[in-house]
DNA sequence: TGACTTATGTTATACTGTAACGCTAATCCA
DNA sequence: TGGATTAGCGTTACAGTATAACATAAGTCA
């Protein structure tokens, strides 16, 4: 999906959730769509901080934790940063796999994905809760 | 394991594998081994500041670091800990499952746990890298 | 309008981790 | 043994990540 159709979508998913798509969230979320794959809460901050002089560390944190609750960008913990999320409409946890070599991040749906481990560790008792993961390993075209 | 026993072990792991378990790396490695679970370097600093005064990031980091090398720890990066390993014998990645209500952590075989998502996402062309893991979740005993 | 809530700006600081330098202790080899 | 070499450690300084706390501005609604 281009940038532009993403935002427009991005604006209406906020819409429907009576929520604000503020001027600064939009361009926060512009600004992450501009990278691939994961990107850095500081690296956002200095793409702002380019375009509207002095911007401090809470305003660009702030903005993504909005974009991350309405499900348009998953954090990703394990790699400090930030992912956009292509099918927001329904929520779901991200399990990604990012290239150790190229960075690409493909992104599949946690709970399919850890199925089995669920049942797995369910045996034990221990019951695994939603959340997103991170794999890291190497992709079709780096394997080459 | 007890304490004591776990110590002796690792001294024989260390010289068997010709390093030196250090005075300081021996007692980091107890001061981890007093906490149960997960343990941030910043809290072993602080420990190992109350018993020998001054004491520097580094001088923890280099032995955690060793005594990941080892095996002896595991680094989980999601938590920003370390966590002991009680099977160092043999070279593996850790699948952590960490309570939410206690604390508490169950180590698993990473590979094992794994290997029917392995399976899956080989079919996309992507290999999985060996490495920690940590999922979070509820255990058997904060369930009831 | 005024009260209230939400969003943003601002300052300061906590936490996690590493680079780089120099010194000392251990090891090795002639 | 003595001298070279390496490994371990202390120390300073700093980079990167994240949040607390408070002030101000903007939106909402009676
Ligand atoms: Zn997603
Ligand atoms: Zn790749
Ligand atoms: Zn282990
Ligand atoms: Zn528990």
């Amino acid at each position: 999906m281009d940038a532009v159709s993403y935002l427009s979508q991005a604006e209406r998913h906020c819409a429907q959730r009576g929520c604000r798509l503020t001027e600064l969230r939009r361009r926060v979320l512009e600004l992450v769509l501009r990278h691939d794959g994961v990107v850095k809460a500081y690296q956002v901050l200095a793409d702002l901080q380019r375009e509207r002089g002095p911007a401090a560390p809470p305003t660009v944190y702030r903005a993504l934790d909005f974009l991350v609750e309405q499900g348009l960008l998953h954090r990703v913990e394990a790699l400090n940063g930030f992912i956009v999320c292509e099918h927001f409409e329904c929520h779901h946890d991200g399990l990604f796999l990012v290239c150790q070599d190229c960075g690409r991040v493909l992104e599949l749906d946690a709970a399919q994905g850890l199925s089995s481990l669920c049942a797995a560790t369910a045996q034990l008792g221990f019951t695994i809760a939603p959340q997103n993961l991170v794999l890291t390993g190497t992709c079709k075209a780096c394997l080459a």
